[in-house]
DNA sequence: CTACAATAGTTGTTAGTACAATGATAAATA
DNA sequence: TATTTATCATTGTACTAACAACTATTGTAG
């Protein structure tokens, strides 16, 4: 059952990763952008952002250095405690996280088309039983 | 409801990667030897090991390349088809799988440990449901 | 039979990831 | 307050993976 789940986390990777690739985003970058969308304009710290992810630390901190250079992040040096950084979403990558939405949407909707509502609503109960982490 | 099974699918992935560092195998390397050892000694090409695989032939090739390092498999031209190879699992490979199998199947154990047999089942049925690929 | 296309596999390159070491600041403690 | 310890982040390195280019062999159409 393990190796059924990661094969098909990673079919679906794949398929989102595809979808991605014309707007230039790996699917961690796409994560980054979209966590730092939920945070509704408050500043994250790279740990935070980590803690939302798969990653260790060291890696969030070049997915975001990539994401900086593509002008969707900014970086700042958090005053309160200077050894954490604030990181905020930019309207430009706002902007083009609801370019994106709508053709991830469908992906998704095309991935999951063979579970019916109530399928779909079973597998998440199950998933989320597997929680440890 | 994707993003979860990609998550959990990582999760899992890491927890067994973790079983495997102790013998020298990465999880890739390990499917391979399993996808050989399913073969019961018949002869496989490369093409037929990757289609078992999420990968791309490239990278199987390279990972066959270090189990024979390891002299876990061995790989011959094949003669009637001199593009292919024939690839097989040494005893020394299926030594090593016996060795891990309990350990492994410790792991899996614990990983799953959240869910009934019958709700193992349930997630199994759902999971298959959505192989598109 | 020759030329072109298709198949099977390998190699090169670049980007992504894991893990360890380092740097800088803050907190704790003696 | 001086010293040690803990926290937050970045950098170095080696490994893994994705994608394209290439080699060798086989299949096929003229």
């Amino acid at each position: 059952m393990v190796v059924r789940v990661m094969k098909r986390g990673n079919v679906f990777a794949e398929h989102i990763g595809n979808t991605l690739q014309p707007f230039g985003l790996s699917l961690q970058q796409f994560n980054v952008l979209r966590i730092l969308r939920g945070r509704n304009g408050a500043a994250a710290s790279l740990e935070s952002i980590t803690d939302d992810m798969i990653h260790s630390m060291s890696n969030t901190s070049r997915i975001v250095d990539k994401l900086l250079e593509k002008g969707c992040l900014e970086r700042t040096v958090c005053p309160e405690n200077r050894r954490k950084v604030n990181i905020f979403i930019t309207q430009r990558g706002l902007k083009l996280l609801k370019k994106i939405d709508t053709v991830i949407d469908h992906t998704e909707k095309t991935l999951t088309a063979p579970l019916s509502k109530n399928e779909m609503e079973q597998l998440l109960r199950l998933l989320n039983k597997l929680t440890s982490k």
